[in-house]
DNA sequence: ATCAAAACTGCGGTAATTTGCGCGTTTGAT
DNA sequence: ATCAAACGCGCAAATTACCGCAGTTTTGAT
């Protein structure tokens, strides 16, 4: 492989991933370590990358103030690597939208294997980042708010669905009242995501719960798991544990 | 056995493989290594190609891999800007994916009212940030080199659609072989596209001119526009103009 | 057809690039 | 504080690139 290539393919990597490492590259490329530490510092060089100790990092990565603008983003992420404890190699899972649902794409494992379907194009985005799985995105209507897609045809897409598992935000989740919802589409839509997953996961940072809101989408009982950033033993979470579903 | 073979032998191996070995030529055609080195160097000065240490790589290929740090950034400003031209109130537009998409969607005057078909989660979010546009994403496999959705599912939708212009980047175009691509879905997902618009333009730097690899997109005649950053008259295109396609 | 100029090719010698390895140093986690 | 992993530096071997030269072929004009 020439030297040129092995550069590209890095750059590939740091634009896929935001970061890689070393040891990695060296079993990727099948050269020594001091190839790859040759190539990283020719790429600082050309001010392509950000070298770390361990491997290199993405400059656009670092200078994207987008992270830390999302808000209660450390809950978030909390929550994300909760999540990611439900995902097992070979899954079908179904994911919606949302700054939650991105944290928690971010904290997959490298080698996860698995099919995920999403309505979220930025979710899609950030799956593709993961070689071994594979991405659907279900087409449709583009919610300028929801940054989602919706409408008749994402529902139709869905009901072809058999998921092992739906995650998805939420806007407001209540121990008697259920998951509720605002809008009318978005209502329509997480029924839809519902129905055709086996088990569901509501992520659900802690300020979102004992809320109700107009539109109802299910009762507490079709949930399987709620994932807050909270202590599984929260006080705040003992309405919910009442009605047995996991508390992650 | 002719120069003239030997370089279209060469560029031939290019655009089957993307690259080429120095040392393989040597044995392929049988003549020195410095045969072989003249010949890229001239290949080279003809802008045929890139030569590294060891051998050479296309020019598309090398393109392909886009920096994190958009490539010919101003240029594609350029053709954007050109671009927006062509868009009036009411149109239904499809459009493909790609930075050179992106600049164009930026520059779009901000009250326009349209619908915006498009298989780029990208496209579309950004598409989003217009309250006057409709936009619907078509769902389906996402690919991760390209960022964009393809496959069946894809190409059936396409087929349901009728748009009044589609917008696409490329990989590659020449005046006798007219488009052409690398990936075999790809080139799937553009003819599909090419069959549900009435017109069709092309975004390309002119870099990518006079280029043709491994598939053929369609001719040259299927295109309604090309437009670069070049100026109109500028000599590079005037194998298209033979061609009577409008040239921005 | 003939001859001179230009182009092309291969060869020898030299310079530059690339790569892996050894080895002492630095780094980061416990 | 300690230790393994990661790092950087210099060196040597191998590969590749470059330069000038000479022999050969092609070109183009008479």
């Amino acid at each position: 492989m020439l030297k040129k290539e092995r550069h590209d393919f890095i750059m590939r990597q740091i634009n896929l991933h935001n970061r890689v490492l070393t040891s990695d590259l060296v079993q990727l490329l099948n050269v020594s370590e001091d190839t790859i530490r040759r190539d990283l510092q020719e790429l600082v060089d050309e001010n392509l990358l950000y070298k770390v100790h361990g491997g290199a990092l993405s400059k656009s990565y670092h200078s994207s103030f987008d992270d830390s603008t999302v808000y209660a983003r450390d809950s978030k992420i909390a929550i994300g690597k909760k999540a990611v404890q439900l995902i097992k190699d070979g899954m079908v899972v179904l994911t919606g939208g949302g700054t939650t649902i991105l944290e928690f794409v971010k904290r997959l494992p490298q080698g996860l294997s698995a099919t995920f379907f999403t309505i979220s194009p930025l979710v899609a985005v950030e799956l593709a980042k993961y070689n071994n799985i594979e991405v659907i995105l279900i087409g449709g209507l583009f919610s300028k708010n929801s940054q989602v897609t919706y409408g008749g045809q994402v529902i139709t897409q869905l009901s072809e669905i058999k998921a092992d598992l739906c995650l998805m935000g939420t806007s407001a989740i209540h121990p008697d009242e259920g998951l509720t919802d605002t809008y009318w589409e978005i209502n329509q839509l997480k029924k839809a995501m519902l129905a055709c997953a086996k088990k569901t996961a509501v992520l659900c940072i802690s300020e979102k719960l004992d809320i109700a809101l107009r539109l109802r989408v299910c009762p507490i009982e079709s949930i399987s798991y709620l994932i807050t950033e909270l202590e599984v033993g929260h006080e705040s979470l003992a309405g919910y544990r009442a009605k047995e579903l996991n508390i992650l």
